[in-house]
DNA sequence: CGATGTCATGACATCGGTGTCATGACATCG
DNA sequence: CGATGTCATGACACCGATGTCATGACATCG
């Protein structure tokens, strides 16, 4: 591979020129900088970061560690939103900024974290981030290392720089929408409620009905997962017995996610009841190829991890930079209600 | 940050001799060598890796260039697998081999490869991975780099190493397990015909009723997906239409992707017709969260993205040690059949 | 007991860029 | 016309590792 001296060599002139109009510092003689674009072009060159990096400090790459990509086919249970879609909005960000991502898997390996971030400091990193595959605590270990940290979709008790999902007011939107519609008898079918997505989700549930002055039927909220449960497909059917059994039925079901949603329209369906017809279903994450393509298209709160990720990659650029606005801590990110004809409109079917 | 002149003041050694024992080469004294680590950990040494690369020419670094990730949301037509799938496959073999993976995300925009790939040069990859979101031929004009590349999920003209699934073997496995199970009347919903895929699966389809020395009937092969459409889900619901007015009526529908049979779980159901008691399905892809969740759960046959993750991030390594022992370009990966609740054993129900 | 070999270690150059400073050629000004 | 300033360029050191070679201290052997 051709190096800044060839260039020079080649173009007749010293490498310290050949510099000047890479980077554009310094004067540079018209003619003379016509030559060594010339020589550069003939050999192909292409500066080295390495070398350059020795002088400058700056390495131009961003570390992300994640148990994410890989832990995703192992949880079956765990079926929320692709986390990569978290990548998405980080790369869209990065990209932009002249960083290059290097990326990390843990393959949930609480163990290798330690390994990879010791690569990713032999490269001289400039950030980290850290990206969960759900929303929760973690303590990643990561800090200390001299590095600005960024945690995306988690956070932390040492008050490190965090982005998430505002679970709690998206459910409350969602809620809030389907009250506007006329429903009152609201059932819910939660995740195991030892995940943090499900207790802030509950309590955004409990907050619509309190803020359209409405009382809370508790019998209406039933558990419909436990992790690490093999057979949660039959749980799932008991919740909806459960449900369907109440007096008066409800006219809603709102699931802790799309892909309970999906098993929903099946139990449903397998008991003879239509959707949207007979009883409404309305999901949370606007799991695309989930909410889109179930007949009908699903009704969902927007999990927006896409924002997530953007947000993360500009608030570490921030970091970097040494300025960083954010105060609060984490930073909660909202998501819209995605509304599609899974829920029926009391309102417009019998006006009053 | 410390540099391993800090370490060898500390320890009152030569930066050479620490340089020895950070790599196990030449002899260190036993009592130096102890001094040295204490010196390193005080510290907290991380060597640079753009001072070693410098001397040794070795990065350490693979590139890997993608439209998958950003696009995945995009075309929501074409809900495929998840394209990481691929990714995870290639970072488990990477974390092994002690490379690490830089990613970049061209965002679906053609223009941005170059840019991009002078990035990655600058960082001296080691080698390049291309991985595309469906089955496909590209013209990634990324060869001639100097680096070894490799394709995933798509090939080209050129004969660059390419690693791609064998869609034909999956759907012919499909299907004779189909026709074992004694199904003779084989509806097929398939892609988009420009994609590649679906033509290699329709031949699978053909190739086992021609194992089986079964007639084909072409009225029972449907496409029920145009690329760009909008309306999709009506052009479906015509699809099955068609297959159900058939006469005798098809006993198992084949459809072009898991969120097809998801789509057509509605149709069927919206007609009155159960699954799989009065008609089967079975899809294509194995995406986990459709057909472990559907209900009932779907047999399909698996588009084994990890397994081609893997082997092209091994084919890369390959190359890069100069040792390429795969010949066939491009090598043709098969999958499994993943045999679920979705399809009735004909021979079982009413036996000979 | 001197020649030879092994061990442990260090001095020095080198990789490919860039920051600092110096230098020569002109243009401008008093 | 000499002093000063600007422009274009190059010499040289340096960033942090590692390869090469040299060196001194011992151990071993004939």
């Amino acid at each position: 591979m051709a190096t800044i001296y060839d260039v020079a060599n080649s173009a007749g002139v010293s490498p310290k020129t050949v510099s000047r109009v890479l980077n554009g510092d310094g004067p540079v003689g018209a003619k003379t900088r016509e030559a060594v674009e010339k020589a550069m072009a003939e050999l192909g060159y292409v500066p080295s970061n390495a070398a350059r990096m020795m002088r400058s400090n700056r390495s131009g790459l961003i570390g992300l560690i994640t148990g994410a990509i890989s832990s995703s086919s192992m949880h079956t249970e765990v079926s929320g939103l692709p986390d990569t879609l978290i990548l998405q909005g980080i790369q869209q960000v990065l990209g932009d900024s002249g960083m290059t991502l290097m990326i990390a898997d843990t393959g949930g390996d609480r163990e290798k974290v330690a390994p990879l971030m010791r690569t990713f400091l032999q490269h001289r990193v400039e950030g980290l981030l850290y990206v969960a595959d759900y929303h929760r605590e973690v303590q990643p270990r990561l800090a200390g290392a001299g590095v600005p940290v960024v945690l995306a979709n988690c956070y932390d008790t040492k008050g490190t720089p965090a982005i998430v999902p505002d679970d709690e007011a998206g459910q409350r939107a969602l809620v809030t929408r389907l009250i506007e519609a006329g429903h009152r008898r609201i059932g819910f079918l939660t995740l195991d409620a030892s995940m943090r997505a499900a207790a802030l989700r509950h309590a955004g549930y409990r907050a619509a009905f309190d803020a359209a002055g409405l009382p809370i039927d508790d019998a209406l909220v039933v558990e419909a997962q436990a992790q690490g449960a093999e057979d949660n497909a039959s749980r799932l059917e008991e919740a909806v017995d459960r449900l369907l059994a109440l007096r008066p039925r409800p006219t809603v079901i709102c699931t802790g996610n799309d892909a309970m949603a999906m098993q929903l329209y099946g139990v449903l369906r397998s008991r003879g009841i239509r959707v949207p017809e007979d009883i409404s279903v309305a999901g949370f994450d606007d799991h695309r190829v989930i909410a889109e393509t179930l007949y009908p298209p699903l009704t969902t709160a927007v999990l927006p991890y896409l924002d997530i990720g953007r947000r993360a990659a500009r608030r570490l650029l921030g970091l970097i930079a040494e300025a960083d606005p954010d105060t609060a801590n984490p930073v909660l990110v909202p998501g819209p209600v995605a509304w599609r004809s899974s829920v029926t409109d009391l309102t417009q079917s019998s006006p009053k």
